[in-house]
DNA sequence: GGAAGCACTG
């Protein structure tokens, strides 16, 4: 790297800057050479004191040239950044004006992604540098006027959304509420992606009152914050607030978009209006408001949660009427719906129906078909289906794999199904925890334990991490086909491994020594719990009525 | 800046 760029430059002075680059890429203590011929003796030999002051002096020194260097390479953004990550792995002290340097290049370049991973290796280790990323700004600010404004800009925007993105949220609303005192304002977009992760991770209170405060902090919302703020509202239950938002962007003219109108509708269809998200639709359409398709899912959707499939129904063959064609959506709500309720006469039918329309059907809708037949016990028809859809071309994914899967090991097929893991993996198709714990929760079934225990190790080899699911599959196998130490030891390897037993785990193995007929075993487990619900009795009852000891399920009772 | 399905107990 080194090389090609000194064909970018070839003065004296560059000369000098590529011997100090040089010099700062051998390694931490490099630096001490300056002034020691024999650093690490020499260093031994005096007291810590000294030797902080030794350090700190040329430290001091060579920050100062970092930055200089850094500055001198602003035309050369691959040598900066190259010549910055070097010291960084040599673990040369890097003070806010060499990041501030560093940031002004990526910047000056609009190298966003490199800036925002530089900011978070920054926040992850905060804790060990010896300055606030917020100095970072003071840093910043001491730039050429022109720029620095702008900078300061992009930087708190980049900062706001990788703090969101790693779910710091205090420390991103720091950062958007403490511009103003800075003199600028972020972009609006960034206030927007933290509004909304704010309600996706159900902080919604929050989100409402950065909303409130936001005019306040000189931010002006756009057609996007509002659409934010309404789902806010309708999240919270606040129906009558949500419409309060379309009067307050009529008093800022501000043009409410398709997005607006449809997390307003669905809003009522989330609290069980769908009947009034209907109306309010028509009466948009009729009033020739713009509104798109997926306003007609979320309805058709509301009516499928609310089981009035009539309605829902009726909207996908009305819609057609108005000039509306239903898309592959729509269908896949209704189908899935009436595959879930055990109606897989209706739910063929429309889908034939939605074929016969030329929309193409997809794995997500195949894979509900498929799990419907699956809930009705018709595993023979689940495999039988699976093969015909994918001799029909249709692309099959790792889910649609997992119920057919599922539905061969509830027959007792394991070995049809492990033969499906290897159809997968020769599709180039990588099996999740999902495919693997139904595959090891079929051998258990069989009580093909040391099989199901090899399996859980490929995933482990492969580098899947088991979850309490697997682990709870597991543990019920070991349990059920006797092997009591065993199921302990799992427990264990569970907890050192980081994941936290629930009362599933331990009523699986309650149950499952029960059934191989191991009550002492399950007794002593159940007692030795150090803390006992109502589900670990309801466990401890079943074990007993499972192992014929009804007595001692009617006293425990 | 918006779209759905799969593995553990009852």
């Amino acid at each position: 790297m080194w090389v090609s760029s000194n064909k970018l430059l070839s003065s004296r002075k560059y000369v000098k800057h590529v011997s100090f680059i040089r010099l700062y890429a051998v390694s931490a203590l490099a630096h001490l050479n300056f002034a020691l011929s024999n650093p690490i003796e020499e260093l031994q030999t005096i007291d810590t004191h000294e030797k902080n002051l030794v350090t700190n002096h040329f430290v001091e020194k060579d920050k100062v040239k970092v930055v200089e260097t850094l500055k001198y390479l602003r035309k050369d953004p691959v040598l900066a950044f190259s010549f910055f990550n070097q010291l960084k792995e040599n673990g040369f002290c890097l003070d806010p004006h060499a990041y501030a340097a560093i940031v002004r290049i990526l910047c000056y370049w609009g190298w966003d992604r490199k800036l925002d991973s530089l900011l978070l290796e920054l926040i992850r280790k905060e804790r060990d540098l010896d300055f606030k990323i917020m100095n970072l700004f003071e840093a910043l600010a001491e730039g050429f006027e022109s720029e620095c404004s702008n900078i300061l800009v992009r930087v708190s925007d980049a900062l706001v959304k990788v703090y969101v993105t790693v779910g710091m949220f205090d420390e991103a609303i720091d950062v958007l509420f403490q511009t103003k005192c800075r003199g600028f304002v972020p972009h609006i977009l960034s206030c927007n992606f933290l509004l909304n992760q704010l309600i996706e991770r159900g902080k919604i209170d929050v989100a409402v009152n950065i909303y409130r405060q936001m005019k306040a902090f000189g931010l002006s919302p756009n057609d996007y914050t509002y659409t934010i703020a309404i789902k806010a509202f309708c999240r919270k239950g606040s129906l009558d607030e949500a419409v309060d938002v379309f009067r307050e962007m009529e008093e800022c003219r501000v043009t409410p978009n398709a997005f607006a109108y449809t997390t307003y509708i669905e809003g009522l269809c989330l609290h069980g209006r769908s009947d009034l998200g209907f109306e309010v639709l028509q009466a948009w359409i009729t009033a020739k408001i713009p509104i798109d398709l997926f306003a007609f899912t979320v309805v058709i959707r509301g009516f499928c949660n609310e089981m009035k499939m009539k309605e829902a129904e009726n909207i996908l063959h009305d819609m057609e009427k108005q000039g509306f064609a239903p898309d592959v959506y729509m269908y896949g709500a209704l189908i899935s719906r009436f595959c879930m309720v055990g109606n897989l006469f209706k739910a063929l039918a429309l889908h034939d129906e939605m074929v016969s329309k030329g929309i193409k059907t997809n794995c997500v809708i195949v894979s509900s078909i498929l799990l419907g037949l699956s809930h009705m016990g018709m595993a023979s028809e689940v495999a039988n289906q699976f093969k015909e859809f994918k001799e029909m071309g249709i692309f099959l994914d790792k889910a649609c794999y997992n119920v057919v899967m599922d539905a061969l090991c509830k027959l007792g097929k394991v070995e049809e199904a492990v033969a499906l893991l290897v159809e997968m993996k020769g599709k180039q198709m990588v099996p999740d925890i999902i495919n693997y714990t139904t595959l090891i929760g079929g051998y258990c079934l069989k009580g093909k334990v040391f099989d199901a225990w090899n399996l859980f190790e490929e995933m482990k080899k492969n580098g899947h991490k088991p979850d309490v699911i697997t682990y709870n599959v597991l543990a019920g196998g070991l349990s059920r086909n006797g092997l009591a130490q065993e199921a302990l030891n799992l427990l264990n390897d569970m907890e050192t491994q980081g994941v936290k037993p629930n009362t599933v785990t331990h009523n699986m193995i309650i149950e499952g020594l029960c059934i191989a007929g191991k009550v002492d075993d399950a007794e002593t487990f159940f007692d030795n719990l150090e803390e006992k619900c109502l589900e670990s009795y309801s466990g401890m009852v079943s074990g007993y009525c499972e192992a014929d000891h009804t007595k001692e399920a009617f006293d425990l009772f």
